[in-house]
DNA sequence: CACGTCGCTCAACGCGTGTAGAGTGAGCGA
DNA sequence: TCGCTCACTCTACACGCGTTGAGCGACGTG
């Protein structure tokens, strides 16, 4: 069998291994968070020596920042940052890249300015979309309440949320986008969504 | 003048700074997460020795344990747990308790676990002042955006939320709470959202 | 005034971490 | 086939951590 799979150059191997490494720590930095995933964790699930991964990579800080950047195939349709998934409410299959982020966003500063970042960014364009004074803030809150719901979902393991059908909870925040709050004691406006399409 | 303050007796004196210590523990835990607080930054910030930390508290778990407790005052008035604070939309001066236990829930295996039956709790109450099929999963949406406004705003500090005005971030959600969502097979109006980029 | 109690500090331990540098053996070019 | 390159492993170091037990000095009681 002269094989379909040729055999793997040394540079080839090598990037392999790379990349083992940087899905191992991918894995790792979303199970446990920048600070208590280690190098050795790492190293260890993806068959490796430790130092490997350091001879890869840098330095732990580098590599975590690698990690933590959004898979290419994310960014490519339209929406250009990790909240493409939040966004658009892809509740199942969270990438581990970006689980790593969300997980280590409140313990680790950098992964802190990383999502504050992205969250700022989506604030801004969803801000354009909207109408009415407290555009930006309406925008924030929308964008800062699908971040809630997606840790509560996929790293809090909240119950009534990781069973739910995610139509339920897409139907609920197409709900609000459409939604001007009442900014005076005036009650809420339901008819800013004209639906059946 | 024999001072309105009487003097210390030793038992006093001990419990103060025990009180000393946890008000210490919480900020760093606050400000730094449960795993990457040290117990030595919070003898430091109390101005005492490490060791004495332990003598009062048995562990540094344990001191965790007590320092993410919500406080009494808290609890007394009707919504027993820290989402009273985060419910109740009083997005300033969060204690730092709860802000202890907001920064460690992703890291902290216990921290998450308290954190989930707090989200829990709140979600069963508020379901049942929501009519319709979908009640607890809406709660448990309502609730968990609420910890994601609270999360941008307090440990972010998202620009857009750190200065805006509570009143209508309360009038947003007020609107949430009376808006049942469209529950219909074809709801989905990608056109209400602007896409990306 | 003497003495024991007790709140507190000091010094040290074992451990796990990130990281560096020497060593090793298989793969590739000549 | 020779010999060098290089992907990888081994060993070790320094550091900061949680935790412990002995020591000390002031306070309160007889």
């Amino acid at each position: 069998m002269e094989s379909d799979v040729t055999k793997p150059t040394r540079a080839e191997k090598r990037a392999a291994t790379a990349a083992r490494i940087l899905e191992a720590a991918q894995q790792e930095f979303a199970e446990h968070g920048a600070e208590n995933a280690t190098i050795r964790a790492i190293g260890r699930r993806a068959g490796v020596d430790p130092s490997l991964v350091l001879q890869h990579y840098g330095s732990k800080q580098a590599l975590f920042g690698i990690a933590v950047r959004p898979a290419e195939d994310l960014v490519a349709d339209e929406v250009p940052s990790h909240l493409a998934e939040v966004l658009r409410l892809r509740l199942d299959d969270l990438p581990s890249s970006t689980r790593a982020l969300l997980r280590s966003m409140l313990t680790s500063p950098e992964a802190g300015r990383v999502m504050s970042e992205y969250l700022q960014e989506r604030t801004a364009n969803l801000a354009q979309a909207l109408d009415g004074d407290d555009a930006e803030v309406r925008a924030a809150i929308v964008v800062s309440s699908i971040m809630g719901v997606t840790i509560a979902r996929h790293l809090l393991d909240l119950p009534a949320l990781a069973d739910a059908d995610p139509a339920v909870v897409d139907a609920v925040v197409e709900g609000w986008l459409g939604d001007p709050a009442p900014r005076s004691p005036t009650p809420r406006r339901r008819d800013a969504v004209p639906d059946g399409s």
